[in-house]
DNA sequence: TGACTTGCTGTAATCGGAGA
DNA sequence: TCTCCGATTACAGCAAGTCA
């Protein structure tokens, strides 16, 4: 499943102090799932009620968080004084039935969550996933959003009205600040830090005037496995050419494929890509790619059995019949040669492929015999 | 004097084990 | 796979003490 969110920073500075934190996480779920050009979303429920920690619960009380949020608005303050309110969803309801989510997004919405060529944050679901406090999840997405800047700064009075809250200055400490600035930098990829501003006072203690937070994202030591794959890639000259591969834009893959994906994804960019291309998003395609199962399809079983085993072949023998995968296993067992190879073959040249599976086919039916 | 800290308590949400 | 229910946790509010 996607993992990424994508939307305008606008979304970043939005209320959502009337959200739960299981609201909250449902919502950003649904974000991530979120592709263009469409106007009603089906999901199976079960992945999105796992996520949001509701596997163990019943599908009744995950059906009433659905209804609770298709109620939620959100409100984005676009000066000191004014706001705009939006209604988030048109449709989003549970199908006890086939237990499913329909989710249509609200016209007026939208834009924040489909325009996102610039003035966008991106951050990977993995890091809000865990979090416990409400207030993690909107200061990590408000980071974000403020990232390029190093800091942000909020007056004690936009503080509680981002939070929606009318704290008296105690607890804001201990419940809100503390708790969120722990789980961001044990959780996330950034690290934040708080400083408090002070204004003066006649008489009595100074007064907290309001909090800056400083950003900082942290280092990622990359494996001597990517290091390798990474320089290998680039020997491809059409990668190299490309310059969309250095250590900002590895640490971005890695945030949407585990390194062992990514590793074998370089390798087999390496070896595939012929052809000039400029984005990062190309390169991200071709990895995706390289993760495609090897899954024996309907219509290659019946080009294996049409070009391996013709109807007058099967009825001379009475050898077992294998699937292309057995074949491809039996192969890779007994011939020094990589599972790559025959990748590039198949695509490449399908008659030379099945002509060599055909020979490895009659070697593994003589085996047997013997 | 009044803002801030600390500790206690209540409420609602969430978790997790047992059993159907 | 689902429900039930007691235990745990997060959030919120209050009050007394501390500090400049």
């Amino acid at each position: 499943m996607k993992t990424i969110v994508k939307h305008q920073n606008k979304l970043a500075y939005a209320k959502f102090d009337h959200f739960h934190l299981r609201e909250l996480k449902l919502f950003f779920k649904l974000l991530s799932l979120l592709e263009e050009n469409k106007n009603i979303y089906t999901y199976t429920a079960k992945d999105i009620k796992n996520f949001i920690g509701m596997k163990d619960q019943t599908y009744e009380k995950f059906e009433i968080l659905i209804r609770s949020l298709q109620k939620k608005n959100i409100e984005i303050f676009t000066n000191s004084q004014d706001s705009d309110v939006y209604s988030i969803f048109s449709i989003l309801k549970f199908k006890r039935g086939e237990k499913i989510i329909e989710v249509k997004y609200g016209e007026d919405f939208l834009p924040l969550i489909l325009d996102v060529d610039k003035n966008y944050c991106r951050y990977n679901l993995k890091y809000i996933e865990n979090m416990k406090s409400k207030y993690s999840i909107l200061f990590y997405i408000r980071s974000k959003a403020e990232y390029f800047k190093g800091k942000f700064t909020l007056t004690k009075e936009d503080f509680l009205k981002f939070l929606g809250k009318n704290y008296s200055s105690n607890n804001i400490d201990k419940k809100i600040i503390f708790p969120m600035i722990e789980e961001i930098n044990s959780l996330t990829d950034l690290n934040l830090k708080v400083s408090k501003t002070y204004e003066g006072q006649k008489r009595g203690r100074t007064k907290v005037s309001g909090y800056t937070f400083q950003i900082s994202k942290k280092k990622i030591t990359l494996s001597e496995a990517i290091k390798k794959s990474v320089k290998l890639a680039k020997k491809n000259i059409f990668i190299s050419k490309s310059k969309v591969l250095n250590d900002e834009t590895v640490e971005r893959l890695l945030e949407e494929f585990s390194e062992k994906k990514l590793v074998d994804g370089l390798l087999y960019a390496y070896k595939e890509i012929n052809k000039d291309f400029s984005t990062l998003k190309y390169l991200k395609t071709v990895i995706s790619r390289a993760m495609e199962p090897i899954e024996v399809k309907k219509e290659e079983k019946e080009n294996i059995n049409k070009d391996i085993n013709t109807p007058e072949e099967k009825q001379q023998t009475n050898y077992p019949q294998y699937s292309e995968k057995e074949i491809l296993i039996y192969t890779l067992k007994h011939e020094n040669l990589s599972l790559d190879f025959f990748e590039t073959m198949k695509r490449k040249n399908k008659v030379m492929y099945y002509n060599t599976l055909k020979v490895q086919l009659k070697k593994m039916q003589k085996s047997q015999s013997e």
